[in-house]
DNA sequence: CTTGGGGTCTTCCGTTACGTGAGGGTCAAG
DNA sequence: CTTGACCCTCACGTAACGGAAGACCCCAAG
């Protein structure tokens, strides 16, 4: 089976012009031609064309991707992994942008002028490189979703049950100290989101301090996971929360 | 105080060029220029130039950028808002990206060939522009977010409590339906999906039946809602995504 | 079998967002 | 008062297509 230009615009998005172009400069020569001269793609045209566009996205130069595509010292696979990371990147850099444009809300709420150094700060470098600092705390959150997606496939219905009773001792415990009025910054809450943490770590995936953080925070921004916390007493989300950032910020560096 | 165009290219991270270039466009032309016509920018200047590289890095043409800023009907902080929401969108699209690397990665180790549709499925809208089937979906789901906070800060504790028991109604009857070996594309497993939104509609916000889907798609790829499900039975978290896929084929558009 | 509508071919010029000098003033330091 | 770093204005070059022209190809319907 082979597929016209047409065809194969129409799945990919891009126009005809396009893959006349890649084809010109050699990036995407289809595989063969019809006895009319027209340009016929196979299944592995189609595969190097998704690199291509995946690449495109990504920002690089059609040259580079000729470049990249045709090293032969790289298999499919590693093209896969290395958009991945490619991908997780840029979606970092995109994070910062927000946060850039958050803090530019606030400054102009305020009424105060950040300097130019803080105006641009974020659109310092956005080349996928050197990023040790920030990117490690969400390769791990990576890797956490795809630890838990492997450790918990393994899980019997014993087991869920389980985790779920640990979890619920440690949520009645929360709704306890909320109930009695002890403040989220106190010890007795804070030993309750170490416990927290512990059984994340145990069950799920290690959960560090800083996904920890993350964690809470989703428990009030998604209100599907508000709606289990504020079930069992009013204002319990937040309270978790407060509860956990407390303890990141005593225990976690 | 005011910027040379070389300071300011520091700043930004653009070229001389560049500066250049938008002035001749009349996209950013300094506030004024020195005697011997150096251009000076001030502050305002370096606040519109974040703007539009903001801009810019979201993929407008410079001419779209020269409109959009020159509209006297927005006000800079509509801007920054507007920025915000742009940039979650893209930053959605790279996940969609994101979990399409990894799908690719999933067959080829399993040596399944994807569809053509499957393959290009994340190329397609990316323009922030008419965007009327799928984007739609997207906004309808920031909205959704946002309207779903402001609707359940209201709620009390009697309202979580009955919200809960309906939900778990719901559950349940998908659960027995599970394990009566009912297919989840069968009449009473897709009515409970019906049921199921509308739990959603009437307590979080208006769920359409692609934003069911892709909650659905969320129940299993997140562990800490599979749990949830899967405590109560195994592979129900699976079924109910299933069931919901089908009931939005059947009844969706 | 031919006729029409759509798809495809190559060719070529246009466009956007700059890059890259060329040739020549400007400015602060030594 | 020179020297090196910076700035100016042309002006042409480039990447990655867009768009249209003129001609060929394909196939279903009359």
């Amino acid at each position: 089976m082979s597929y016209t230009v047409g065809q194969v615009a129409a799945f990919a998005s891009v126009t005809v012009r396009t893959l006349h172009h890649y084809d010109e400069i050699g990036l995407l020569t289809p595989g063969e031609r019809s006895h009319a001269g027209y340009r016929r793609y196979t299944e592995a045209d189609l595969d190097r064309l998704q690199q291509i566009l995946f690449y495109r996205e990504l920002g690089f130069s059609l040259e580079e991707i000729t470049a990249i595509l045709d090293d032969p010292a790289v298999d499919p696979v590693t093209h896969l992994r290395r958009q991945h990371e490619l991908l997780r990147g840029r979606i970092d850099r995109l994070r910062d942008m927000l946060a850039a444009v958050e803090t530019a809300m606030e400054a102009k709420k305020m009424g105060i002028s950040l300097t130019p150094g803080e105006r641009f700060e974020v659109f310092g470098d956005f080349r996928p490189e050197e990023h040790e600092p920030e990117a490690e705390r969400r390769w791990g959150d990576s890797d956490a979703y795809r630890e838990s997606r492997r450790r918990t496939a393994a899980y019997g219905k014993a087991d869920w049950l389980e985790l779920k009773r640990e979890g619920g001792a440690v949520v009645e415990g929360f709704a306890a100290c909320l109930a009695e009025g002890v403040p989220a910054t106190d010890a007795r809450a804070t030993a309750l989101a170490e416990r927290h943490r512990e059984h994340i770590s145990r069950w799920f995936y290690a959960c560090g301090y800083d996904i920890h953080r993350g964690l809470a925070d989703m428990y009030v921004a998604d209100p599907r996971f508000a709606a289990t916390y504020e079930a069992v007493a009013e204002g319990l989300a937040a309270y978790i929360r407060d509860a956990v950032h407390a303890n990141a910020d005593e225990r976690g560096a």
